[in-house]
DNA sequence: ATGTGC
């Protein structure tokens, strides 16, 4: 038998056998595939991948397994979910979104990851490419010095134990009551940068030990900082309503609670796999571990996973903060002068007590957003004021080379994926192959060719964050946009990047 | 993603 190095293949003792992801999913509409029942044993519901027929061929058959093992879960309501970034994820596929019953369904750590509250935010400015270009090396060196990056790096911010219980309960309000923002920063970050009920006596006090120092700090692999332009308006009331318009530098912040979070989620896991025994839940694979929704385990878990949502939210803030004072320093202006104030900031990674309609009923249910943003539709009272004739502004990142996009929730989201979209072009290239086969200078070299600057820790990070180990931002995107989930709004373009 | 392995 021929060795094939296609993902499309598994083990079968000796050989490999090619696994056909077509033969695995039903064609329901051009987006919309669905995993049937008896895909594997004991699914509750169906699975259902939101792709192009093109993008289905770059998805992983274990990735369809994992959406579902998913729909294996107690309480698990209408279908397993995959957004067409969808790829293989620690459990839950990243991409994945799961809604289960408040009362009779799990909460799983699986299902937000380790990085709990990754999320992105944009800031706007009033500047104009034209006069940022000349400067975006200095920028981004500046950009650089003063928000740390990389693996372990320490914040300038020395935060007390007292400022660090504020960080998880307060998110964004602590940051900004601490000097490091304006009130309607806060105002403009989903459910106000901070949401209610985090409990810090299940936060160990190892997390509290890694996330002291990291308030403030970029972190590694695909976390960013990004200058950018606005290139393409696709839709003008909306984009008119998001402060948005054709030539303007924006800037992007993709990160999220660093050891902290990390280190919440390994610690709960250890307590959910006991409580999986613990309460008869059968999962076809051990990282499912989850409990009961209403068990004291799932419900310690979901109170320190709140803290780790709100610290990423302080997070962003404080980088927020000095994001305004490199631009201050470069431009020799004042940030409200360069009007740079704050679109929106989304969380990415996170675990959700929403009410949705569901046959026709209202129902609570944890909604579990691995890799996928919330797209609330116009007239959702979570939407800010300024924008809910519009919708929640979904802002989804491309990668280092690549556009990035500012969407609206859409009319179907709430029907159709439980008010969610998309979160990035989604990885198709292991790190380890990246950096075998691309080389960070060249990469660097190519991207400053395309008038990109680039700024990073290690070479290395640029190779395993090359263009090439993502999707196309652009046909992820089409596809929320066609679904009408979330419509498109405005392009942006980078400039300069700064990474760990 | 992550003091990038137990």
């Amino acid at each position: 038998m021929v060795e094939s190095e296609d993902t499309g293949t598994e083990e079968l003792g000796t050989e490999r056998v090619h696994r056909d992801i077509k033969s695995m999913v039903r064609k329901l509409s051009d987006n919309q595939w669905e995993i049937p029942i008896g895909h594997i044993p004991n699914m509750r519901v169906p699975g259902r991948l939101f792709v192009s027929e093109n993008l289905l061929g770059g998805i992983d058959p274990d990735t369809i397994d994992q959406i579902a093992n998913v729909a294996t879960l107690p309480g698990i309501q209408k279908y397993s979910m995959a957004m067409p970034d969808a790829h293989l994820g620690y459990g839950f596929a990243i991409g994945g979104v799961a809604a289960f019953d408040a009362e009779e369904g799990v909460i799983s750590p699986g299902g937000v990851g380790f990085d709990i509250n990754c999320g992105v935010r944009l800031i706007r400015t009033n500047l104009q490419k034209e006069e940022v270009v000349p400067k975006i090396k200095t920028l981004v060196d500046e950009l650089f010095k003063n928000v740390p990056s990389g693996v372990g790096s320490k914040s300038r911010f020395r935060a007390s134990d007292r400022e660090l219980d504020s960080a998880f309960l307060e998110g964004a309000k602590w940051a900004v009551e601490a000097g490091y923002g304006v009130k309607a920063d806060v105002e403009h970050c989903e459910g106000n940068g901070c949401l209610e009920g985090a409990d810090l006596s299940h936060v160990s006090t190892k997390a509290r030990a890694r996330g002291k120092p990291q308030i403030g700090t970029l972190g590694s692999g695909n976390h960013f900082l990004e200058v950018q332009y606005v290139d393409k308006i696709y839709d003008r009331e909306a984009a008119s309503a998001f402060g948005l318009e054709e030539g303007q530098v924006t800037v992007m912040v993709h990160c999220g609670s660093r050891g902290a979070g990390h280190q919440i989620c390994t610690d709960h896991l250890k307590e959910l796999s006991q409580a999986v025994k613990k309460y008869g839940i059968e999962i076809p694979d051990k990282q499912l571990a989850c409990a009961p929704a209403q068990s004291r385990e799932a419900q310690n878990y979901f109170k320190a996973m709140l803290c780790a949502a709100n610290y990423a939210w302080a997070n962003r803030q404080m980088i927020t903060h000095w994001t305004r004072e490199s631009f201050e320093k470069v431009f020799s202006r004042d940030a409200d002068d360069m009007g740079m104030s704050l679109l929106y900031d989304v969380a990415h990674n996170v675990a959700k007590l929403e009410e949705h309609n569901i046959d026709g009923r209202k129902k609570e249910v944890y909604v579990h957003r691995k890799g996928a943003t919330r797209a609330f539709p116009a007239g959702h009272p979570e939407v800010p004021a300024a924008y809910r004739d519009v919708g929640q502004p979904v802002l989804i990142p491309g990668s280092m080379g690549t556009p990035s996009f500012i969407l609206c929730g859409a009319k179907e989201a709430m029907d159709v994926s439980f008010g969610s979209a998309c979160h990035g072009a989604g990885r198709i290239m292991s790190r380890v192959q990246a950096k075998k086969e691309f080389q960070g200078q060249s990469i660097k070299d190519d991207l400053e060719a395309q008038g990109i600057t680039v700024r990073a820790t290690h070479p290395s990070v640029i190779a395993e964050e090359a263009p090439g180990v993502y999707k196309s931002s652009s046909e992820v995107v089409n596809v929320v946009h066609e679904l009408g989930i979330a419509r498109k709004v405005a392009r942006v373009i980078p400039i300069g990047v700064a990474k760990g």
